[in-house]
RNA sequence: GCCGAUGUGGCUCAAUUGGCAGAGCAGCUGAUUUGUAAUCAGCAGGUUAUCGGUUCGAGUCCGAUCAUCGGCUCCA
């Protein structure tokens, strides 16, 4: 297809090109303005850029537009296809571009162009009755996008700002072919069944109720998987040097005042009266942290110190921001902070990050990373946060690692390296996540005596791998989309009998899984087989035994695997090997 | 917190213009004794999220609150 460049030139690509797909999608946005404008003229328009696998664009309406608006903006969108309308480019100098806009009482566009450069010449794409600033590129005539559908509105504030005008978004997506819309319908429809709301649920892993919004209740399944996940933890930090320690939730007002959590994290935190006195939920786990290294005086031969805290934080998130277990008020963090040295920095660093590299390799996660650099409400000098965003910079470039730069993303305390990890529908979470910190030392007056006889101060990484236990095991049940492997299934092996004359056998079956460590259920229900199998397949149970007739008189069992189906007649003992090995 | 939507047994969903709250699954009881994705029958289960209002009458209309969903902002 032909698309007209930013250079003004017409090329060709497909929709299969980066760029081909990105001004489709921008045209297909351009399509919307133009029937939003055809049917409602006194609505402003704002941006609409194209986004992973579609496009958006924002509105002011003059009246509160609805999902129930969609159809008739999609039937306009339609005709404006039909009508097969070239897109022409076309310059404006500055002045001209403002008249033009102040003319037809475009505020944000008029807002857009005053913020570009004095000399900007500014490049315009037209359709018919519609002319938007844009810097393309875009397809070439509007009777290329054949399929297109409008998906959800949502508010999205003017320019991200949170203290400005809250417009409308409408989002949507679009194809050069009707099947491949449906296809990509379908892929998200599939996508949504391993939403992890919904198989918690289903696989009775965890339950978040009214009574406690953002407060998981793990039930005994998604203990079992919680569980498995900190034995892995522990033995994997065991090996790299950690030791463990526990700070309790609720400390002192004073200090969180000291570590400067009071100032800049307050509106997030829960806080308490004891004897008169104000304490607070910690939302985080550094202060305890800081004062464990302060139980005693501590010499350069001990560092670096790895300590280890399983630690449960909580933070009032606002309502609108809790997502099942991805965004919660109370989660454990598999948190560790380093002591070390200043000449340790950069191999603790690329330790960390190998080590976490390891975490996610392991459940065949793929991740980006982010580099968030100093914000804006923070503490510390520029020369801190100048050698700390340094060394991290250094350490990921050493590594080879690719990642983007989150400008003044930062904690406020020290710069960061952050693991993001995608869910089931392509939105990406924070997990893991290193930050270094000169300020905290400082704060609590750190020091460790170095081999001069001096007191020095150390330096302090903060750094978590899963992230939260509860994020991360939301994002493993979309990833699995419940189908865990062996080693992390909650229940491993089910056992069931053909009916109830072999359920002694059965149990007796189960009490050799049992023994034999491997987590194990037996179903001795009065059902017919087909509906046990129908049951343990839909608790994605990896090991289905049948025991029948047959199996009682050869002392054997009949084992059927989650995907690959009956796989035959073997020894009880066969199979616990068997597992035990894959295990 | 902001914009929009939604809220009916444990779960999935019905209930014309406001007119007796219903079904399937799950649960319980009984029958059946079963061979690789749902055996049959019976029983029980709801102050329709909460509070208030309009009305002869509210699941349905209005208001407030709470929660959830899709986004925005914020964040692990």
């Amino acid at each position: 297809m032909k698309i007209s460049m930013k250079d003004g030139t017409i090329q060709d690509f497909t929709f299969n090109d980066e760029v081909g797909a990105e001004a489709f999608h921008h045209t297909t946005s351009h399509i919307l303005a133009q029937a939003v404008k055809r049917l409602y003229p006194d609505t402003k328009c704002a941006i609409g850029p194209a986004i992973k696998d579609g496009f958006y664009y924002d509105f002011e309406f003059s009246f509160p537009f609805t999902t129930e608006h969609l159809a008739e903006v999609e039937k306009e969108m339609r005709n404006i296809v039909k009508q097969g309308i070239p897109l022409e480019r076309s310059t404006m100098c500055r002045e001209e571009a403002i008249s033009y806009m102040k003319e037809r009482n475009e505020d944000y566009k008029v807002e857009l162009i005053e913020d570009l450069p004095e000399d900007a010449e500014l490049s315009f794409y037209s359709q018919g009755d519609f002319t938007d600033l844009c810097a393309g590129p875009h397809v070439a005539n509007t009777s290329v996008i054949k399929a297109f559908k409008l998906q959800s509105v949502a508010g999205a504030y003017w320019r991200g700002d949170e203290r400005r005008q809250m417009l409308t978004r409408i989002y949507g997506t679009s194809f050069p072919k009707a099947a491949d819309l449906e296809a990509y319908i379908k892929r998200m429809e599939e996508a949504k069944l391993r939403d992890h709301r919904k198989l918690g649920k289903e696989l009775g892993l965890f339950a978040i109720m009214d009574e406690g919004p953002g407060f998981p209740f793990f039930l005994p399944k998604g203990m079992v998987l919680k569980n498995l996940l900190l034995d892995y933890w522990r033995k994997l930090h065991q090996r790299e040097g950690y030791v463990e320690i526990s700070t309790p939730i609720i400390l002192s007002r004073q200090l969180w005042e000291n570590s400067g959590h009071w100032d800049h994290y307050k509106d997030n935190m829960y806080t308490t009266v004891i004897d008169d006195a104000d304490f607070a939920v910690k939302p985080m786990n550094c202060p305890g942290g800081m004062l464990v290294y302060k139980v005693e005086p501590r010499s350069y031969k001990d560092l670096p110190m790895r300590v280890g805290e399983i630690g449960l934080v909580h933070r009032h998130e606002k309502s609108g921001q809790l997502h099942g277990l991805m965004r919660v008020r109370c989660f454990n963090q598999d948190d560790a902070h380093i002591f070390m040295t200043k000449d340790q920095i950069r191999s603790e660093i690329k330790g960390v990050v190998r080590l976490i590299d390891e975490v996610y390799d392991k459940f065949g996660f793929k991740y980006h990373v982010e580099l968030s650099t100093r914000p804006e409400d923070s503490m510390g000098s520029d020369e801190d946060w100048e050698m700390a965003t340094e060394a991290l910079r250094c350490a990921l470039n050493e590594l080879g690692m690719d990642y983007v730069v989150n400008e003044g993303d930062g904690a406020f305390y020290g710069p960061k390296i952050d693991f993001h990890l995608e869910d089931s529908i392509g939105r990406t979470w924070q997990c893991g996540t290193i930050q270094l910190d000169f300020q905290m030392p400082q704060r609590f007056d750190l020091e460790y005596t170095g081999a001069d006889g001096e007191k020095h101060r150390p330096i302090m990484i903060h750094r978590v791998a899963f992230g939260s236990i509860e994020r991360f095991i939301g994002i493993l049940i979309e990833h699995f989309a419940g189908k865990f492997p062996t080693w992390l299934a909650p229940v491993q092996v089910r056992v069931m009998a053909v009916s109830e004359k072999f359920s002694d056998y059965a149990q007796k079956v189960q009490d050799e899984f049992k023994e034999a460590g491997i987590r194990s259920e037996a179903d001795l229900r009065n059902e017919k087989l087909g509906y046990k199998i129908r049951e343990a397949r839909m608790q994605r149970v990896p090991y289905m035994i049948i025991v029948g007739e047959k199996e009682v008189e050869e002392g054997t069992i009949s084992v059927r695997r989650r995907d690959e189906g009956d796989i035959g007649a073997m020894k009880a003992q066969e199979l616990i090997k068997k597992i035990q090995e894959e295990v």
